[in-house]
Parts: structure tokens; C-alpha cells; sequence
DNA sequence: GCATACCGTTCCATATTATGAAACTTTTTG
DNA sequence: CAAAAAGTTTCATAATATGGAACGGTATGC
């Protein structure tokens, strides 16, 4: 009989208070049975922890429905946390530079875990269409440029851990389901130095993702060019590729990576 | 002896999480007597809440120095709460539009209080200069083109508490320091049906702002377009002008204003 | 190189705080 | 208009957070 000492959350309450913002993030305006029930809370409880992230500023409550929801306080400690966060400041700039001359949508990504979280978003300068990606947004590595391009800078028993990790779904017809082909695709981006998404997140994007080296030991940031079929073709993003690669290396020695 | 049986934060430790949460997003890494002295907590306390934050994912310590950071986390939430806030989603196109016949940089803000809070920014098309504007930002309404756009629908003695409950400061030499001024800018605004921000918050830039009606009794959502003095030149402002009281009255309608 | 001071961590008895049942009020629904 | 559901308030009790104290490690100063 194994005496699992399983890790539990020193302040419990805290622990219920983040369980309610984070529902209230995930289904927006929510009412305080739906919380109560959807959490198994009793319900006296949970308008006792509304009423104090009302008090802080955190939610507020429909004076019509009733119905409780966050306020932007949170966007704002977001922003702060965004502001600080100096591999953002750095790449800023050649973040920029790759999209004045491309004119297609530039993400940066930050590893969590299995999955990317995007850090930084500049929007297309042509074109109408809109990517759905947004700053916050968290997306799983196996089938995204930037995620594969940080998968190929980690050793084969990790990238398996990812995959096992990850659930599998099939977003398009050219999305990768089996492992591999994934790892197929991964060396190829280990040769070519930049890793491509053809079409295999959102059907009619393809694009071209590199990795940020120095950051610390293991690659954790990577940034990427996103565009339609229609202009990302593959003669274009083969010509990308070499800016790519270039903000690549000077990106990488300016966050103090060297050779 | 008047009895003031002033609200309090039903749960403590919620609180006190929070109060930790802030200092963070603040001040960035710090260490837990840091905190500790900076809140007047024991460190046990702050520890315990520390602990607390780290298992649910929103906060960590570095290795090396031992200090406490936020994560990311909260970005994601943020990024939830921006993605559900109908009044961006609606208005994200028109302000696209604003962004690609200008090629400067767009904003849209909501009042908080007596400040603006930056819930979407599009970063300017053409030259290199960067506002140093972010979503997420909070500032102080008398001294920016949105924040007046706002006040000039508000009655007057809201105003005045909005300027009572303001710091005023003076960014630059042209910044509104007295209160006639800003009535009279007020008046102004009302009858052009823009506000202007002639370098009253930052040197050297120009900005030209218009509010949105209809998404509440009170105006709440103002927009704007800001550039350098050298390409936002008065004739320039003047030509901007008819775009973004068209897209004021576009998006109004859109919104839900009539007439 | 040793002593001291400081920081971070852990433990624990105690007092405070959060808890949830129940009663009460308001709103919605049939 | 009645009944049910949602939201709010109260309160005795149980559980939880509290902070003093002590421990261990690391940096600082002599």
C-alpha cells in the first residue's frame, strides 16, 4: 500500500476562488447556481468568494441577469506580467521587421508544458483574413509550425512524452495523427533549420516557424510567419525562409546565444 | 460617533493571495521577505499563499535566485476574457479599416473609473516609431484623446469628479494642468464630434479619438488613431477626422445606437 | 575560514476564518 | 397566482489559516 503523499494546495480557498474565475473565463457570463453546481460547491460558498472578487475588483455582477462575470482587471496584471517579460522586448523589433516585409501575420510562442502559449501577435498587413490565434491563446505543439519547431530541439523520449501527452485531433486532412510521421517531419526541420505548417492546424494557412536558441538551456520560445494558401505559397515560403532564419541567428545571439 | 459598517472582503485569504498577485505583476521576480515586508504579512503567510500560486500554475520560483514570478497563466485567462468581450469583436474590423487607411496606430479603450484601459491595439503600418501604449494599460482620461472623447458626454459634474479623482500630471508642456481648459476642449469636442490629443500626454504624438454609443446608457468604448507629429499634421488630423466619425457612426449603429 | 546574519522552509498549537445548513427574499416559470 | 428556482443572509460548528518558533542553507562580513 503506496503512502501517496499527494501534493495538495496549501490555502483552499484560493484554490476555489481560481476555480470560479476560471470558469467564469471559460463560459463567460455565469449564474451563482450554474457555478455552484458545475463546481460542487455549496452555493452560500461560492457567492461568499464572488463577493470577494467583486470587492477586489475582479468580477462583477449583470445588474439585469444578475449573472456574475469577470471584469478586465486580470487583462490588466496580464498586461503588466507581458510588459515585463524581456525575451518579448528583445524579439519585438525583429518580430516587426519579419512582418513589414512580409506582410503576413507574426506570432511568438512560449512552450507550457505539451502545448504553446502565443505571447505576441502582429496582426497581417494584407489580406482580410484573420488567423483565430490570439494573445493567450494556448494550442497544442504536435500541429503547429512553432510547436514542431521546438520539438525538434528536444530529444526523442520527450517528444514522445508530448505526444503521448497530447490528444490527437484531427484538425484537417493534412493534420498529423500518427507519430511517425511527426517524426518524419521533425527531422526535416532539424535539416532545414525552420519548420513549416502546410496546412495542418487551419485548413488554407500555411506557415513558416523557427526557434529562439539562449533563452535557456532548453528552447523554450519560438516565433512564426502565418499566411493564406494564396500568398504562402510554397515558392514564398521558401523565400521566407531565409529571413527566418536570419532573425533566427540574430535573435538568438542577441539573447545570448552563441555558434 | 457615525457607524461606518464599511464592506469588507468576506475571504481573507483571497485577499491576500491577490495583494501578492499585484505586487508581482508590479515589480516582477521578488523574494518572499520582500513581499513579506512590502505587505506586512508573516512569511509564513506569504509562503503558504506562494505555494498556493505555484501548485494552481500562477505563479513560480526561479532555481537560481529563489525568487517568486508570475507565469503566464493569467495572460491565458486575460486572453479568454478579450475573446469574449463582444463590443472588441464587433468593432475589431472597423478599426482594421481605421488602421489600414491610416497606417498609423488604432486603439480601443473602456473606461474604468476615472481611467481608460487599453483592450486592443493595432500597431501602426508604416514607420518605426512605437507608442509605448499595450492592452492591458491603464491611464488617466483627462490626458488622452479617448479619455476626453468619453468626458464629453458625461454631464458636467461627473467631469469634475472625474478630474477631482484624477492626479493631474504633466507629461508635456502642452498636457491640460486647469480645469477651465479642459471644459473648454470639452465644448470643443462636442461640437467637432472628435477629440483631439495635440501632445498633451506624449511628445511628438498626435492623436485624433471619437467615442461609441449604444453599448450602454453611458459611454463607455472609445477609439482612436495616433501618430507622430512629423505624419499626423493638423491637415492630416483634419482628413482623419471624417473616417473615424464615420466609423463612430458605423460601429454606433452597428452597437445598437440609433439616431 | 569562521561567525553571523539573512533568507527560505517546515512544523504545530491556537485562534480565526471559512463552511454549509437553514431560513429568508426575490425572481422566474408554469 | 402559485410554485419553483435563484439569489442572499445568518449563524453555530468544524475546518482552515495563522504566525511564532525552530531548522537548514546560503550569502556576508570580519
Amino acid at each position: 500500500m503506496a503512502e501517496e503523499k499527494e501534493a495538495k494546495n496549501p490555502v483552499q480557498s484560493a484554490e476555489r476562488i481560481f476555480q470560479v474565475m476560471e470558469m467564469l473565463a471559460e463560459n463567460g457570463e455565469m449564474g451563482l447556481m450554474e457555478i455552484s453546481a458545475a463546481l460542487g460547491l455549496h452555493k452560500s460558498t461560492v457567492h461568499r468568494l464572488l463577493m470577494s472578487l467583486i470587492y477586489m475588483g475582479y468580477a462583477k455582477q449583470d445588474e439585469g441577469s444578475q449573472k456574475y462575470m469577470l471584469t478586465c482587471k486580470v487583462v490588466s496584471m496580464s498586461g503588466k506580467i507581458l510588459e515585463r517579460m524581456d525575451i518579448l522586448q528583445i524579439a519585438r523589433p525583429y518580430l516587426e521587421r519579419l512582418s513589414d516585409l512580409s506582410g503576413e501575420t507574426v506570432h511568438l510562442v512560449q512552450r507550457e508544458g505539451n502545448n504553446i502559449l502565443y505571447v505576441y501577435k502582429i496582426e497581417a498587413k494584407v489580406g482580410t483574413i484573420r488567423m483565430v490565434s490570439h494573445v493567450g491563446m494556448v494550442h497544442p505543439m504536435y500541429c503547429s509550425g512553432v510547436g514542431k519547431a521546438i520539438m525538434a530541439t528536444l530529444p526523442e523520449r520527450e517528444v514522445r512524452a508530448i505526444w503521448d501527452g497530447s490528444e490527437i485531433e484531427r484538425h484537417t486532412d493534412k493534420t498529423i495523427v500518427d507519430y511517425d510521421r511527426l517524426q518524419r517531419e521533425l527531422s526535416e526541420v532539424r535539416r532545414d533549420g525552420y519548420a513549416l505548417d502546410d496546412e495542418e492546424n487551419e485548413k488554407g494557412v500555411r506557415c513558416i516557424a523557427a526557434c529562439l536558441y539562449g533563452y535557456k538551456k532548453e528552447v523554450t520560445h519560438a516565433f512564426s510567419i502565418s499566411g493564406p494558401t494564396s500568398r504562402m505559397t510554397r515558392e514564398r515560403v521558401r523565400e521566407l525562409a531565409v529571413d527566418v532564419k536570419k532573425v533566427q541567428e540574430e535573435l538568438s545571439r542577441e539573447i545570448g546565444y552563441y555558434k
